[in-house]
DNA sequence: CTGAAAGCGCTTACAG
DNA sequence: CTGAAAGCGCTTACAG
């Protein structure tokens, strides 16, 4: 039932097509008890309810169905304690290896413990200092760099960060950027201008009030992703302002979604197949014994200039 | 370890302390290979990326980690040989049950299939006919009925349904409620006003050319669901519509989104949280040897008013 | 090349 | 009550 190469194509197929007739299951724990070897890789994720996970789960999943390896999916929810027991329950099964965006704060001993027990990773979108594992993400202060330049040629002066948080890796660099971006063009950044927080659509619509009030009036928006931005677009629209026209709003990753938003959003494409793809290529590859380097892998983002962004427009 | 009552409390932690010192991990492939129960649940939906199926998955992982099931994710992505390959995956790993949204066609006798070899199955969101199987999903007829009698009330005559599709049970029930609603009020039901198909944001962008040049120009829109109206919304306002004012739209589902969308989206809530709940319920039931009844249970929609429809308005 | 035996790590029924 | 043995269904190394 193995396809072994010992034994003739014809009489494997005899056997299976009796095995079938008869109802025969394949027992897949007591093969693994056996060999070590499950089958089985986990993903875990911030919350796979986020299209940007979507897309990325999409491209791994791709990549282990090639290789006929059965995924478990998990949400840890920022929250270290379900992601640990997530980590166990894949020791339990035995589980041949782990895809993880790991949860803010991630100790590398976390991911060392894992490796100890036989449990190699491979990380995406965020990364864990002291984790000797590859990490696959895009190049975020580029990104956002790319992001805060684009406002600054259309003559945006005044520009505001709204979400994301100093508590990861990806949040510290993406601010860097936008502020590399800012001094480089001999622009002040004021701290105030930073709305930390809003990383989904709901909040980027709550953080509408608090853009629009903000001291000196930015004009434009760069914004933590495109659930924001398509969240601050809408709130926008409530208050009778147009994105595009009365304020600039960019966002970040290029989901599907940003290209039929109202207005079409600019944005940073951030690689989402890229990471899955990759991520998913390095762990069949370290399962099959090769050696992968443990360094980081960094995605190039690409500008995506659409409608949400356009010349300063001063407000009352 | 596991937490019999026939060791005295004491010696247990002391055991589980000194295991974690020594780094011990339960396998649970061995002692499912024992006892045949392996904590593991099977989830398989069209799309875990479409937020209605995500908004089910997030009550479903709720309810199961109550009673510390794993659970393990696939997409069919309404193909058959997809959904047998994990049905047959579940199996081999011994899984104790699996809760289903059926691809389109999926015959009886593959959920029968599953239920002979021991994996009891719940159905979500569609029903299989002949399938002696616990369902939840909602009053499809119903729901649309009430969402065509809105449209029908603010004096709308006029009204197309767009996106859906005959192969599955909800397309025909939401179909059927439709015109059920419009001939009570005496009103002509025109098979040209239905464009089916869309189901996805980018397919309700796609269809406003098709919707804008239908014959009679309809003056209001049934979606399917709430991302394929938010498209059409999306595709309207790039036409210099507005959803509310020039044209009346309304969606399905009351998915997170539809009450921040622009305009807000009039829809009808299609109670996902109970259904992933209710399903989710009724496997642990069924998994701890209760009797569940094997009738489909319809959850009851309402109506969730907000401002993408209004008073009929004339095209040119 | 074929076939019987050992063993993966648990749980459970049973002997002491 | 305690402890040793059997067995879940595979795979693999080994004897014939």
């Amino acid at each position: 039932m193995r396809d072994s190469a010992l034994v003739a194509s014809t009489t494997r197929e005899r056997i299976k097509t009796h095995a079938r007739e008869i109802g025969y299951i394949y027992n897949r724990r007591a093969a693994s008890l056996r060999t070590s070897r499950s089958g089985i890789v986990g993903v875990v994720v911030h919350d796979i309810m986020n299209p940007f996970f979507a897309e990325i789960l999409r491209s791994i999943e791709t990549e282990l169905d090639r290789s006929r390896q059965t995924f478990i999916l998990s949400n840890h929810y920022d929250d270290l304690e379900k992601q640990r027991n997530f980590v166990d329950t894949l020791l339990q099964l035995g589980a041949d290896g782990v895809i993880m965006s790991p949860a803010i704060g991630t100790p590398p001993e976390d991911i060392r413990m894992a490796e100890d027990n036989g449990l190699p990773a491979v990380l995406i979108a965020r990364d864990v200092e002291g984790a000797a594992v590859p990490a696959f993400r895009g190049d975020d202060s580029y990104g956002t760099a790319l992001a805060t330049r684009h406002l600054i040629e259309l003559g945006h002066t005044r520009i505001a960060m709204v979400g994301g948080t100093d508590g990861t890796s990806t949040g510290r660099d993406r601010y860097q950027g936008y502020k590399n971006a800012m001094e480089a063009a001999g622009l002040s950044v004021d701290a105030a201008w930073r709305i930390p927080g809003p990383r989904t659509k709901q909040a980027g619509f709550d953080a509408t009030e608090r853009f629009l009030s903000l001291p000196g009036k930015p004009t434009a928006a760069v914004c933590w992703n495109d659930l924001s931005a398509i969240g601050l677009m809408n709130g926008l629209f409530r208050a009778g302002l147009v994105a595009g026209r009365d304020v600039s709003v960019i966002g970040y990753d290029d989901l599907e979604e940003a290209a039929i938003a109202t207005p079409a959003l600019t944005t940073v494409w951030n690689g989402q197949r890229e990471v899955g793809h990759r991520a998913a290529s390095a762990l069949v590859a370290r399962l099959n014994g090769e050696e992968v380097s443990a360094e980081q892998e960094l995605i190039h983002p690409e500008l995506r200039i659409r409608a949400s962004t356009g010349k300063p427009h001063e407000r009352n």
